[in-house]
DNA sequence: AACAAGACCTGCATGC
DNA sequence: TGCATGCAGGTCTTGT
């Protein structure tokens, strides 16, 4: 499910029964994700005020009352939050053995980290040294942030002989982007997912950087996309996976353009670094 | 420094 | 029905 969109729908779902609530109850059941959780990080969290939720990347940030520790939180490939009670509307949310963080506030809510696939993690950051941390220090620039323009763009790529595609998913490169929103961006921008980086212009570039924007903030108006579990914290399944272009849909006709039937069957899966890559080789230059 | 490939995990769809 | 295979929204490490 996590991608940028998904992660900071996960944030707006969970900042309302979040914010400036006090931590009652807080139970970890395994002593690892991808890393271990810090050691006794239930009893870190009992009785803490929760000051906001922010995002790096795909990354969540909890910021505390009177603490500079930090909760980080990465999803993975398989990871939810979901809350029940004040702020959350799913009443009924069937506990899972992959439910491995829980954390309940004293007004009554309640929410669980779930993650069967274990990629995610966990973990405690001083904000002072955010930008020191390994898992921060080295990321890219945020892709909705103004900063992020073509000029920025096409001074990472210069030089690069990998494609394009690889380059959008290396989170040094410009951060939050995956698999799903990079196949969209380069086909909203007309560019082919083989490209050489190092030959992404100045024109092609400000084409890429407007899909990136435009496809991530559509993305996030819809609650983010939903492929096999819902994604928001709420129980509401995220909806952008209906406006999908190409990801998903090999062999189906190329929207907006004429190809299919001509020179190609529509849009094309390809494998890329070993992940799948769907684009339109028609439309995609 | 940049790059490709492998590794880490579980669950699900598919095909025999 | 059971079993093998391949695939999945990520990123870290290894080796070239």
């Amino acid at each position: 499910m996590p991608e940028l969109p998904e992660v900071e729908t996960v944030r707006l779902g969970l900042a309302p029964a979040l914010e400036g609530q006090k931590i009652a109850h807080a139970e970890v059941r395994r002593k690892d994700l991808r890393i271990p959780f810090p050691k006794g990080l239930a009893k870190w969290l009992l009785g803490r005020r929760i000051e906001g939720l922010r995002r790096r990347a795909k990354y969540l940030l909890v910021d505390f009352v009177d603490t500079d520790e930090m909760l980080l939180i990465h999803l993975g490939m398989s990871g939810h939050m979901t809350v029940t009670g004040p702020g959350g509307t799913n009443q009924m949310a069937q506990s899972s053995p992959h439910d491995h963080v829980v954390i309940e506030t004293t007004n009554g809510a309640r929410v669980v980290f779930n993650d069967p696939r274990r990629f995610g993690l966990m973990t405690l950051v001083d904000r002072n040294k955010a930008h020191l941390h390994p898992l921060l220090r080295d990321l890219g620039p945020e892709p909705l942030d103004a900063v992020f323009n073509a000029d920025l763009l096409v001074d990472r790529l210069a030089g690069r002989g990998t494609a394009i595609k690889a380059a959008l998913l290396d989170q040094h490169v410009v951060a939050g982007l995956g698999n799903i929103y990079v196949c969209e961006a380069l086909f909203r921008a007309g560019i082919s997912p083989k490209r050489k980086a190092g030959n992404v212009g100045p024109v092609r570039a400000r084409r890429l950087v407007h899909a990136i924007k435009d496809v991530l903030t559509e993305a996030i108006a819809s609650g983010g996309s939903t492929l096999r579990d819902h994604v928001q914290p709420t129980g509401e399944l995220g909806y952008f996976q209906h406006n999908f272009s190409v990801y998903g849909r090999e062999g189906e006709a190329c929207p907006g353009c004429d190809c299919d039937g001509v020179k190609t069957k529509g849009v094309r899966r390809i494998k890329q670094g070993g992940r799948s890559t769907f684009y339109c080789p028609s439309r995609q230059r």
